[in-house]
DNA sequence: GCTGCTAACCTTTTT
DNA sequence: GGTTAGCAGC
């Protein structure tokens, strides 16, 4: 650990490694950093583009310099990836400051991530003494719907005269519950009406799916959160914690829920030493219960705080940057910020007038094969939507044009069947008492259905725990040797110290050997297994591996091509919730039409569509030259047969009023067929070809 | 009791 | 256009 501080002390303004900062990147950079405690609750309100990874970056790098031990920053980003770019900066400011000081080398920020998956690690650690099997496992959104279908099945709610909530929406009203911290009625009032008779239900539902979770030794994503929260009011474990991480840093505070500023709250509970980052502008997870009160309130329940704001853009060209200011003065409360450029003057963004879906397609395919001639990467260019099926036409004219091409968000890799079967099936091996794994992967076996698997759990429940009585469980006959290869392949994945991957490989290679008779498509998922095992290889054991994988799978998914590799040049295609925090040099965003920005599902109330505006936002300040807004004319009603024709006329968003149309230029595609002037030669030379023509056969 | 078929339903964004 | 519940047949 450094032992004399390398002189950085705030008012230090001349060093070298600050002077790429702006006078307040580096009051945020810099603020508080002799204190004792770690300083003043600081609140950064750091609009789109305005270098606030960068400013994060130097103050991190600033505290360690400054004599804060790396373990001792709890650094809680989006994305761990956010995570990793943060430190790497940081390191490499260091480096800078340090002028090659040795003492850095291999210098790491343990305490990085995400709310989830710092909390599954704190979980874990605690667990013992809060009661909890440590080797839990986690399940991910789809696993708990399925674990709260067993609850609701068990219940007798599944086959009511009058229908009961499905097992998604379940979850989600448990999820809101959960994370907001407001009671059920007003949960169901508020973004349930519709299930608002079935309250008690509900909540005896609830509490059967909780008592499950604890049988069964499984958390789910609300979980991390929840255990963490509660465990952290426990005086000592709150002592250990805020002893622990001197200093705590939040990035897109915007997107935080209740829960998450309990967790805060109990870790630094007067603020001290407590750094958030976030634009209000830029909120756009409330239906995950975010609040964008968190941030709004930041000053009122933390007294004596300290306020930064960023202003200058270094990103979007000044003619994004107004059009952008434009939308989102239209919505209401906010803290007052004007975001200004110094870049060079560009284009106006366009309205692109488009007859349909179809030359949509069209026209984003020309253009991004025009930019790329004019020496502009694919990689530069990215094509932002609000819903992953928006971009299915687009696709396919991508692929038919063999324009490479790689899709964040939406359907990834995980959700596919047949990689939750084999994880599922890991699971289970490490832990037995993980019913919904169990339940899915013992009706692999060609002749096992549900009644056969439950019996199996049933009896291995009542079994003592660690019995080896998985081989002698009462299959059919014609099963029993399929079953004792499964059970063998599962001991040798589950034994400890078993060796990994090879025996996730063996498990992998079993697995393979089923998915002829589960699927019709068996070749491209076998690819997929393999994928996995190979993906299985870079993570140290099967724990990691699952808790990693649950809490930042591979974000990118391609269709059939897999993930092309790092330095393959490809168009980027994002669902705008999953472009946070980036840019490209030219943006297009899809249907920016009423009814998908905002969307029809989302127009019930003011505090909704304002949340759709902030989303017209985020993906207009993503661009840095170019923003093309597509504007498509004619929709295709989805839900007809075959090849129907039914369709409707869509309108220009409502977010883009003719108050501000001026920040926009018009464009249309295909373009209008040049005028028929032609040259004097065109009008009056008579030339025979007529009977040049009769003469070739003379 | 398993498997395959038909009929009805819902259709956003993500850790 | 995809998933889920219920039913008939093996």
């Amino acid at each position: 650990m450094p032992t004399t501080p390398i002189p950085t002390q705030p008012g230090a303004t001349d060093d070298a490694w600050l002077a790429d900062l702006n006078a307040a990147q580096r009051d945020a950079a810099l603020a508080g950093l002799g204190a004792p405690d770690g300083g003043a609750p600081l609140l950064i309100i750091a609009g789109a583009g305005t270098g606030k990874t960068n400013t994060l970056a130097h103050r991190v790098a600033a505290l360690i310099a400054s004599g804060a031990r790396p373990e001792s920053i709890l650094l809680l980003t989006f994305s761990r990836r956010a995570a990793d770019e943060m430190k790497r900066r940081a390191l490499r400011l260091l480096a800078r400051a340090a002028s090659g000081d040795t003492r850095l080398a291999g210098l790491e920020l343990p305490w990085s991530g995400t709310f989830h998956a710092i909390g599954a690690r704190l979980v874990r650690e605690f667990a013992q003494a809060i009661g909890l099997d440590p080797g839990f496992s986690i399940l991910d959104r789809e696993d708990a719907a399925d674990l709260m279908n067993l609850a609701r099945h068990d219940a007798g709610l599944a086959n009511r005269r009058k229908r009961f909530p499905q097992k998604g929406t379940c979850l989600s009203i448990y999820s809101a519950v959960v994370n907001t911290g407001d009671p059920l009625d007003q949960v169901l009032q508020a973004s349930f009406p519709w299930c608002r008779e079935w309250a008690d239900e509900l909540r005896a539902l609830f509490l059967a799916y909780v008592e499950a979770k604890q049988a069964q030794a499984v958390l789910d994503y609300d979980d991390l959160l929840l255990y963490w929260a509660r465990m952290a009011e426990h005086p000592a474990i709150a002592g250990e914690l805020s002893a622990r991480y001197a200093h705590v840093l939040v990035d897109e505070y915007q997107d935080t829920n209740r829960l998450q500023s309990d967790i805060l709250r109990a870790i630094k509970p007067d603020g001290r030493g407590l750094t958030v980052v976030g634009d209000d502008a830029q909120s756009i997870y409330a239906f995950r219960g975010a609040t964008v009160r968190n941030i709004l309130d930041f000053p009122e329940q933390f007294d004596g705080s300290r306020q930064v704001t960023l202003e200058q853009n270094y990103r979007s060209s000044p003619q994004i940057l107004a059009a952008s200011n434009a939308v989102i003065a239209l919505s209401g409360e906010g803290f007052d910020k004007t975001l200004w450029s110094a870049r060079p003057d560009g284009a106006a963004p366009a309205l692109v007038s488009v007859r349909d879906d179809a030359d949509q397609a069209g026209y984003i395919v020309d253009r991004t094969l025009a930019r790329r001639e004019s020496g502009m990467r694919l990689k530069s260019q990215a094509v932002l939507f609000r819903a992953a099926h928006h971009s299915a036409r687009l696709e396919i004219e991508l692929t038919r044009r063999n324009v490479p091409f790689v899709k964040f968000g939406g359907l990834r890799f995980l959700e596919a069947a047949h990689v939750k079967d084999l994880l599922a099936t890991l699971r289970w091996a490490h832990n037995p008492r993980d019913r919904v794994a169990g339940f899915r992967a013992i009706q692999l076996l060609a002749g096992i259905g549900p009644k056969t698997a439950a019996t199996i759990l049933d009896s291995l429940a009542a079994a003592p725990p660690g019995s080896e009585l998985l081989a002698e469980q009462p299959v059919p006959g014609h099963c029993r040797e399929a079953w004792s290869h499964f059970v063998e392949r599962l001991a040798a994945v589950a034994e400890p110290g078993a060796p990994w991957p090879a025996a996730f490989e063996r498990l992998a290679d079993w697995y393979a050997g089923q998915i002829e008779r589960l699927y019709d498509d068996a070749a491209m998922r076998d690819a997929d297994i393999r994928q996995l095992a190979h993906l299985a290889a870079t993570y140290p054991d099967a724990t990691h591996f699952l808790t990693e994988l649950a809490l930042d799978p591979p974000e990118a998914s391609s269709g059939e091509a897999g993930v092309p590799l790092r330095d393959e040049d490809y168009l980027v295609l994002s669902t705008i919730h999953s472009a946070k925090g980036q840019e490209w040099r030219a943006v297009t965003v899809l249907n920016v039409v009423d009814g998908c920005i905002p969307s029809d599902l989302a127009t019930g109330d003011a505090a909704e569509i304002d949340e759709e505006r902030r989303l017209l936002y985020v993906a207009m300040t993503r661009a840095r030259e170019e923003l093309d807004l597509m504007l498509p004319k004619r929709f295709y009603v989805t839900h007809q047969s075959g090849l129907g024709d039914r369709h409707v006329y869509a309108s220009r968003t409502r977010f883009i009023p003719n108050a501000i149309r001026h920040h926009f230029r018009d464009a249309s595609w295909p373009p209008p067929p040049p005028p028929l002037q032609g040259s004097a030669v065109s009008r009056q030379t008579a030339i025979d070809l007529a009977a040049s023509m009769r003469a070739m056969w003379k």
